[in-house]
This record gives C-alpha cells, structure tokens and sequence, in this order.
DNA sequence: GTCTATAGGCCGATAGAC
DNA sequence: GTCTATCGGCCTATAGAC
C-alpha cells in the first residue's frame, strides 16, 4: 500500500463520512488527498470500488471487536462487555463507524449475517442467565447497542459514563 | 393541488424512498408520473423543493400521531402507546416514513427538539411509575424506536407482533 | 506510480409554444 | 398547466506522457 493510495482512502473515508457517498465527487477526494483525479481510478478502478475497499476494512475491524465477546466463558461477562462496546470507540474513528452507519441504514450493503456470531453468542448469554426470551433478548440488547452507537456517533450523548452505568445496572453485569 | 402535481409527490417519494434523494434524477419521475420533467420545476422550483414538499407532510404525520401519547394520562398508556408506535404504520407507509429516517440518518434536516414534547411525557411517565433514572430511560426509548423503526419498514422483523408483546411485558406496560 | 488533459454522459434547470 | 427542446455544468472515467 503506497502513501498516496493510503492518502486516498482516508480522504474518502472522511468526506464520505460526513457528505455521503453520492454526495461526494472525486474531484474532491482527489483535491483534499492532494493527488490527481486520474490516480483513483488507477488504485481501485471506479469510484464504488474506492466505498468497497474501506468496507473490506470495516469487516475486518468489526470482526477484532466481536472476536473477545466470542470467546469469553462468562456469560454475564460476554454480556456486559457487548454492552460497553459502543463507548470504547476512539474519537478518531468517529468518521469510520458513522460511515458504516451511514450504509448500513441506505441498504444494499448491509449483511447481517456478520453479526450472527454475536447473536449466537449472546442467545446462549441470556440462556445462560435464565432469561425468558433469549431469543429476543440478543436482539434487543444488539439493537440497543445501535441505538447507543448512533448517538455517540453523533456527538448527541453527553452523559456517555453514566449512560453505561445505566445500561449495566439495567442488565445487572 | 392538480392530479399530475399529486403525480408527481407519489412517484418522487417512491423512488426516493427506494433509492434516495441524490440517486433519483428527475427525467426518472417525471417518467413514472407521466409529465415532463420542466413541470417538476414549474411546481416545485427545484428538486429539493420537491423534496421538502414531502417533509412537510412528514412533519404533519408525526405530530398526529404523537399527539394521543401526549395526551394520555394514564404513565402506564403512555409508554405502552409510545412502545406500539413503530408496530403500528401501515404497509401502505412504508415508502414515506423509510424516506424520512434516510433523511434525517443524511444530514441537516435532523431537527431533534421536534421529539422533545414525547421525551418530556416519557420523563413524567417512568417517573410516575418509579423508575431509577426516568431521564436516561426515556432517551433509551425513543431512539430505541428509531432503530426497531428501521427493522420494521426494511421487513427486517419478522416476528413483529411476538416482539412487541416482549417489549410490553419488559416494560411491564 | 503518478500526472495532465479531455472525453462522454447525465442531470438539473430554463425558454418558449400551446 | 403542460409540453418539447435544449443548454451549461458537473462528474466519472479514460488516454497517453513521464
């Protein structure tokens, strides 16, 4: 991977971030990456192809953060740590996630099979914990992490410490 | 407001809906209108006028539909009521309201202080029925209902009538 | 690998007739 | 109110030199 191919994919990552795909032209990829328009087509043949290489990366992120989640043996453990997932992400890749946000709500390209792991993991959690509806409480608790993520994301929740103290409490992890 | 006006509303919401704003071109509605395209512009001035003509009928939706919640005097019904509304849009709206969550996920036209009325309504609700931390707990709510939302309109959830009984009887409405 | 120059198409918007 | 015709601009993508 050279600088400036590096270069591009930031660039775009950013301004697709926060303009949206279709709202951003490559001109202005190019520009803000401080190379010529011609060299993105060059790197990742058309534009969509630029969106995909990112997503490749978002895969490949999301699987290192679920990847604890999955092997651990507690299962009120494997609960509390999918609950503080969403506060743990750092500032700088702000950008990145609201990206896949962004996609994931415009369709196409959302599969939730990538998830299914965690679905799995977390029937079993509640199971585990004598839930009633385990089924539907790995849902929830997935949908909740959504909801939460959505809001950080967007700079919309304040009171992030305390909100996960709450949703602890809540599932008394 | 003339047939081939109204025309024009239902074949941009459609398509909008189904493949956002940026990504209908208007030869392609005036085309599943049956109008020219120049009588977009003689009604609606530009394309996002014709876009925000569709908002404004959202706006008048919500507020119907939020208003029996406001009203309720009951803590209990309120939450109840608050809980069935994403279960409650018939087929026929899928279109519209998908469009507006695609809206307000792209940008700008997020005006969150529309929803405060609901928030405060859920704040005195959880408060009367001696919830912890009845602040935090109606912010969980309503965005929560935002992403079930989405699940709903993209048929995402299946099983719609079991889940909303579970969120019932975990709120204990 | 990278740049410059430019093609080619589509798109939003306008003008003017009816 | 509605249509046809058309323009100017922008945007993706390619060609070819270095």
């Amino acid at each position: 991977m050279t600088d400036r191919k590096e270069k591009i994919l930031e660039s775009a990552l950013e301004l697709f971030a926060n303009q949206g795909y279709n709202a951003t032209a490559t001109n202005k990829i190019a520009k803000k990456a401080g190379v010529s328009e011609g060299l993105i087509f060059r790197h990742f043949g058309n534009k969509k192809g630029l969106l995909l290489a990112i997503m490749k990366e978002a895969e490949r992120r999301v699987q290192e953060i679920v990847t604890p989640i999955l092997e651990e043996s507690s299962a009120a453990a494997a609960i509390r740590k999918t609950i503080e997932l969403p506060f743990g992400v750092p500032k700088e890749e702000y950008d990145f996630w609201r990206l896949q946000f962004k996609i994931k709500w415009n369709d196409e390209y959302d599969n939730p099979e990538k998830m299914q792991p965690l679905l799995d993991k977390l029937v079993w959690a509640f199971s585990q914990l004598g839930f009633e509806d385990p089924e539907r409480e790995a849902r929830l608790l997935v949908q909740y992490n959504d909801t939460i993520s959505i809001e950080i994301l967007r700079g919309k929740l304040v009171d992030q410490e305390a909100f996960k103290v709450f949703l602890l409490e809540k599932y008394q992890v």
